[in-house]
DNA sequence: GTCTATAAAGAGATAGAC
DNA sequence: GTCTATCTCTTTATAGAC
């Protein structure tokens, strides 16, 4: 207790990313060739190692280090560690919820809709694999820092949008009416979420693996996802990948 | 990099199970009731610890405080924080591939096998859900760290006894030919790892989620499994669960 | 078998020079 | 905007008393 109290020092009140224009002022640059922003590059530094090694196990002076500067001139451009995981997460999961409720209320049937909401999760958790890994394995300390709070909160809105479209898929005679909603939807994002992370990081856990395409993850958990929803008489039926991409597309 | 080296000072060549016996000497302990002994418990509340916090985020003080001793004390019973690890996740591993391989050899047809991995891993999963999350989420520092190369094997060639059940399956049209075996497993095996970390760690993750009894959770992966490697005309086709249940059980 | 005490290094964070 | 230098606390691990 003493011990986790004395990690964190600085407790800030939801800085948002009202600093960032703090970063762009002082004289240019000196050293790297294509640093347009280090700020900038700090948070993508600092996702790298979140996503590997964990927020608590990753120092400051790891960070500071792959940027080439000193731990201390990190103060600069973020008050506490902390601040540095809100800039890497804040809008990925809020952008995120946003695409997932946008889909959830389009004027197509719900399979059309689950396809796309598929399709739109496996897409940005390839994309940006990194963010949505440490979204996913720091849940606990998300869940435990007031701070944080937002993150919970969006990621519980976009769980219900995917709810709605189950319930009118059901209700529609698409889906299973026997199928666990919440099983089946939690079961869905857990899979997509770990797949993602394999993809970008694991091809090599087991031998012969050969090359994998994102086209044809998509593929393969769109099967997986839709033998899983509907009743056993739709099961044969073609996927409707290609009529769903354009609503799949992520936006921010 | 000097820090990684700095954190592990003290790298054993492989402790195994040798060191057991130590801990049985010298007077009695004097405090806890239920006591049998020291070494148990640390690793009990070690495992608690790296499965919740992480291994390199879980400090040996925070292990001590919660069997109430000091720290230092905890090296009579461990020589290094490693070896904790190495205790906690050894026999798992090992064990885990001795059932899947047993199953994978029985005298049953693919799928009879194949429902009964489902229902060795999840029922296993559960039951000792804290080991194999441990098992999982360090994943990288277990292939990266040459003493721990055996958790490595072992998740092989438990791998290769769930291949072999799949080969099978398909050449005996029990399972779909387009499969692909690899994703197929990996998948699987994911899911059922995550339904596990949720089942045990995740119920309020969500609200409305009610009760969920061990039964309907191996149900519930058992219809998506043979959903997902069916050929479509024996989707529907009732789950042999029954009949595999002894051969599910999990022998140490 | 546990304690006290401490070593040696690393952690997050700050102050002030330039 | 980064550096040097440093504070304070925590880390893994050890030595020796009891």
């Amino acid at each position: 207790m003493a011990t986790v109290q004395a990690k964190r020092r600085k407790t800030n009140s939801v800085p948002a990313s009202n600093a960032s224009v703090r970063a762009r002022r002082g004289r240019p640059a000196k050293d790297d060739v294509s640093m347009a922003d280090r700020r900038s590059r700090i948070i993508e530094v600092a996702t790298r190692r979140f996503a590997e090694t964990g927020f608590e196990a990753t120092t400051v002076r790891q960070i500071a280090d792959d940027v080439n500067i000193l731990s201390g001139s990190l103060y600069y451009h973020f008050d506490t560690k902390d601040d540095i995981l809100h800039a890497i997460v804040r809008d990925a999961i809020e952008q995120m919820r946003d695409n997932a409720v946008r889909i959830s209320k389009a004027p197509v049937d719900a399979e059309h809709r689950l396809v796309a909401l598929v399709m739109l999760n496996l897409g940005e958790l390839t994309r940006n694999q990194r963010v949505y890994a440490i979204l996913y394995h720091e849940r606990k300390f998300f869940r435990g820092t007031q701070d944080f709070a937002y993150v919970v909160k969006a990621k519980k809105e976009a769980y219900l949008a995917w709810k709605a479209v189950f319930e009118d898929g059901i209700r529609d005679g698409l889906f299973d009416p026997h199928l666990d909603i919440y099983l089946t939807i939690t079961t869905i994002l857990r899979m997509l979420n770990m797949a993602a992370d394999w993809y970008r990081n694991d091809p090599e856990s087991v031998d012969l693996v050969g090359d994998y395409q994102l086209d044809q993850l998509q593929d393969f958990h769109l099967n997986f996802a839709l033998r899983a929803v509907r009743p056993p008489h739709r099961i044969a039926e073609p996927i409707p990948r290609k009529a769903c991409e354009e609503l799949a597309r992520f936006r921010n």
